[in-house]
RNA sequence: GCACGGAUGUCAGAGCGGCUAUGAGCGGGAUUGCAGAUCCUGAGACCUGAGUUCAAAUCUCAGUCCGUGCUCCA
């Protein structure tokens, strides 16, 4: 089967294939960096971080760029409100950048180029630009002229040059600038005073943003690569603007072999923006939820539908979650050490063990057909779910070299799924911790354990009231105490 | 207005020609002193109309409703 995804521009799914056998080149357009990184941020770089994952899991070598704009009017417009150095503000919000999205299990792309970097190469590509009629000077600015590639207008979202004049109404004629159309967009802008400026031949100024990535990309790949991705809301103008760059200075149609867009993130079914107050950064959801859940919250969905995020989907996360967690615990602590071969499994067996791996073979196979059916997350969160009551079953049910044997097996089958490509798996050592050792749990952990002693006998004596009263009293302190043959055991909730 | 998506049980939301998932919620059962957790199990849905087909949630056409974009935005 194989991997097919949905590509924007050509508005279906399509068999993935690559320039170059075996290698993927992946260019997502980044963040500007004037800002706290929010929840949209994270839905977008999580969507391709699980492209990334599955694309390496199926073999391919993975060449993942990822920029961030560090000059731009909002950064320059943020600098000045705050007094503060853009260049410093550029620095703080790329490390907080790298904190947010490492704590979300967000692998890192090879290379994070910036644009102010690459200032000459996209000076080079707009003089080239002008040169072959694409392009021209005006007295704010490099422009480009779409009327001199009409041919290319709406190929990402549809629309054609007409409707959308007529659409624009008065806007058409109130350019706003020197530009001799509308449609036309900047390559480069004149410098204001006190901006950031760098030399060119049209004078002091600054590139414009599409400029950049077309300029980062081709620097990275060359004239053509695999992938191009980026939030929905940056269909148009910002990809139609690279199409119309990078297709007229290269003279290659496509540029891009693959353009895939994630769908966005609404709040309490509202559009989230800033304008409607209604935006959560990553930060402050953190403070709150764990971010692994916060993780799986959003990859149960498909990467571009919209999600629509509020309490109930978060509870559900957080409850699914502790279900993989609590399975993925029990066979940890059940796995044999070096265990005996496991049958070949079958799901027409009469041999339950024989059936249940069966099961798991046939739900992997699921599990891969989801990823490979344009990296459907939410149907493989599916499998996984479903896998998890098939694994707590016969772990319960197996005993002996069997259950070593499965419990390793299951192991391996979630660190394999939802641990390489979901990565919503902690590590191996931070499942096993026991309270003490976890920095959280130790704090209250002494004055758990003699409320727990005290309930025991309480619980011996048979004095329910006193038991439940003691219960109530870790619950208050944010336990939760589960009682087993074994005595009790607890966890924060 | 134009463009692009969407309409599936109480909710979230996959499936996209024959069987239907997954989770939450709700009902019953097992276990437990009780609760929780866990396991077993039940009920409940494919926007409307027409068409294609042996067979439609799935394909086609029409309609209705909804979302998003057309302006800086992941």
């Amino acid at each position: 089967m194989p991997l097919r995804v949905h590509d924007t521009r050509r508005r279906e799914k399509v068999d993935f294939s690559t320039m170059e056998p075996g290698r993927v080149k992946m260019y997502i357009c980044g963040v500007t960096v004037y800002d706290l990184c929010h929840l949209g941020h994270a839905r977008c770089y999580l969507a391709f971080d699980l492209i990334h994952r599955w694309l390496e899991k199926s073999g391919y070598d993975v060449e993942y760029v990822q920029n961030f704009t560090d000059i731009d009017d909002k950064i320059i417009n943020r600098a000045n409100e705050t007094g503060s150095d853009w260049r410093e503000l550029v620095e703080d919000n790329i490390a907080t950048y790298f904190r947010d999205m490492d704590t979300l299990n967000i692998l890192r792309a090879d290379q994070y180029p910036r644009c102010t970097e690459y200032v000459e190469e996209m000076i080079a590509i707009t003089a080239d630009l002008i040169e072959k009629g694409n392009a021209y000077a005006a007295d704010d600015g490099v422009y480009f002229s779409v009327d001199s590639a009409p041919e290319k207008y709406g190929l990402l979202t549809g629309q054609n040059i007409d409707a959308v004049r007529s659409g624009a109404g008065g806007r058409v004629d109130d350019t706003g600038a020197t530009k001799r159309d509308h449609k036309d967009f900047a390559l480069w802008k004149a410098a204001k005073p006190g901006e950031p400026t760098w030399d060119s031949p049209w004078g002091p100024g600054r590139p414009g943003w599409h400029i950049e990535c077309t300029a980062m990309s081709m620097d990275a790949f060359g004239e053509q690569f695999d992938i191009h991705g980026g939030g929905h809301d940056l269909l148009f103008p910002h990809h139609e603007a690279e199409i119309f760059q990078g297709e007229c200075h290269t003279g290659c149609s496509p540029v891009v072999h693959h353009w895939l867009h994630n769908g966005f993130v609404n709040i309490d079914g509202e559009k989230m923006s800033k304008s409607l107050g209604n935006f959560w950064t990553i930060e402050d959801i953190l403070g709150k939820v764990d971010p692994l859940v916060l993780r799986f919250s959003l990859i149960n969905a498909h990467y571009r539908s919209p999600i629509d995020m509020n309490e109930q989907l978060i509870k559900d996360a957080a409850k699914n979650h502790e279900r993989l967690i609590s399975v993925y615990k029990a066979a940890l602590e059940l796995m044999g050490e070096d265990p005996v071969p496991l049958p070949e499994g079958d799901i027409a067996s009469a041999v339950p063990i024989v059936k249940s791996l069966g099961l798991l073979e046939k739900m992997a196979q699921g599990f891969a057909k989801a990823m490979d059916d344009d990296f459907n997350s939410r149907e493989a969160c599916a499998k996984v779910l479903g896998a998890l009551r098939e694994m707590s079953r016969m772990l319960t049910e197996l005993d002996g070299d069997d259950v070593a044997a499965y419990a390793l097996h299951v192991v391996e089958w979630l660190e394999d799924t939802a641990g390489d490509v979901l990565g919503v798996l902690p590590s191996r050592e931070q499942v096993m911790l026991e309270p003490e050792e976890d920095p959280r749990k130790a704090e209250i952990a002494e004055q758990v354990e003699s409320l727990l002693a005290r309930r025991v006998v309480a619980r011996e004596a048979k004095d329910w009231p006193s038991a439940d009263a003691i219960r109530d009293e870790l619950n208050a302190l944010g336990v939760v105490v589960t009682d087993t043959p074994e005595g009790p055991t607890w966890d924060l909730n």
